[in-house]
DNA sequence: CGGCAAATACTG
DNA sequence: CAGTAT
DNA sequence: GCCG
């Protein structure tokens, strides 16, 4: 079913483009507003056009082009959001957020069946390593290009480097573990495991799975736990607990990795775990906040990132700022928009009342799928 | 032409 | 500090 | 890349 018609009725092309003259003034343009269930895919008469454009989006995104991958996937949006095939520029060009660029991509897309732009940076070789090496947790594109820079093609050609960092051996080691998919069932049974161990250790304790699992998806990436303790007004309150349960299920032979431990201040732990049985190594990260910024953490460590945008710049647009750890009024911007105050801080611990006081209708985590 | 989200925290 | 990750 |  088109979920999103059921939010815009109207989404004819001719509409749509004429919502875009009222855009500007109206926060209800915001995509958090709205939110969607990502489960609109199938039969989308432009779902080639779609993943095209998604290919071409993400080539930007690996090479460290600034701006354009979100550029693509705000015109991805709102391909997705039709039920009607377009493909000519003079159509293409009236949607919202689709400009010359795009619209003549599309056009290209829907005569010719691909892209040549992509077509060429797919063939390139050197794009093709880049993928590749990129791929590795520890990895990012400054470290990538060295490596190609110096010849490297293979995960073993980067083995035999003498100076390699201990995260980044990890992640070639388990390059495919940390590149396959979770399954929903084991991310519940790994968070099960979790979840027993701190009932445990402190009964106080919550411990939640954030991420895509909230928001319903059947397989994840990694496990993300933000835990959380009644009565407890720091991070600092939680780390001791933190330090126990990584002990505990390391102990346990659960854990079978650290990759980031944290700082004597800190609140983030990252590592790989393992369900006994499985070789299979998966990327599990735990997040200790203290209740009065729980609501905030789940509502950031929930995402997805594009809800996570739209929703703070949504507040920024109202004179507030929401991070990780609350939602801020009264915050001071300069006509640049760079920020003279920090603003007092009205809601952290609650995420329903942060949604309240930003105007946002109350989206439950299978609603913030906005990619 | 400038804005496009934002902050924290780890490694080496 | 730059780089990386969330 | 798109938008105002």
């Amino acid at each position: 079913m088109k979920i999103a018609i059921v939010h815009h009725p109207e989404t004819t092309p001719k509409i749509l483009a004429a919502q875009r003259m009222s855009e500007k003034d109206k926060l209800s343009s915001f995509t958090c507003m709205y939110g969607g269930t990502g489960k609109m895919h199938k039969d989308n008469p432009n779902r080639h056009t779609i993943d095209i454009l998604q290919q071409m989006g993400e080539y930007y995104a690996q090479i460290g082009v600034p701006w354009k991958p979100q550029a693509y996937q705000k015109a991805i949006g709102t391909l997705k959001k039709l039920e009607v095939k377009i493909d000519c520029f003079e159509d293409a060009i009236r949607l919202p957020n689709i400009g010359t660029r795009i619209a003549k991509k599309i056009e290209e897309i829907c005569t010719t069946g691909h892209l040549r732009t992509l077509d060429n940076a797919l063939a390139d070789p050197t794009h093709k390593t880049l993928q590749l090496f990129l791929r590795i947790y520890g990895v990012g594109l400054s470290q990538a290009h060295k490596w190609i820079q110096a010849g490297h093609k293979s995960l073993d050609d980067l083995l035999a480097l003498p100076d390699l960092h201990k995260n980044q051996r990890i992640g070639i080691d388990h390059y495919d573990d940390f590149n396959t998919r979770i399954p929903r069932d084991e991310v519940t049974a790994l968070g099960d495991i979790v979840k027993k161990v701190a009932a445990d250790i402190n009964l106080n304790v919550e411990a939640i799975i954030g991420g895509s699992y909230r928001r319903g998806a059947d397989t994840s990436g990694d496990i993300d736990f933000i835990i959380t303790k009644r009565n407890t007004r720091s991070s600092w309150d939680l780390l001791s607990f933190l330090e126990t349960l990584v002990a505990r299920l390391t102990c346990d032979g659960f854990l079978v990795a650290a990759l980031t431990v944290p700082a004597s201040s800190g609140s983030k732990w990252h590592g790989a775990c393992a369900l006994p049985g499985n070789p299979l190594w998966r990327r599990i990260d735990f997040l200790v906040v203290p209740e009065t910024e729980f609501g905030a953490a789940l509502l950031y460590f929930t995402g997805d990132d594009i809800f996570n945008r739209s929703i703070r710049l949504l507040a920024s647009k109202k004179n507030m700022r929401l991070n990780q750890k609350g939602l801020y009024k009264d915050v001071l911007r300069t006509f640049g928009r760079e920020k003279l105050s920090e603003g007092t801080l009205v809601e952290g611990g609650d995420e329903r009342k942060i949604f309240d006081l930003l105007g946002v209708p109350w989206r439950p985590p299978h609603e913030r799928i906005c990619r």
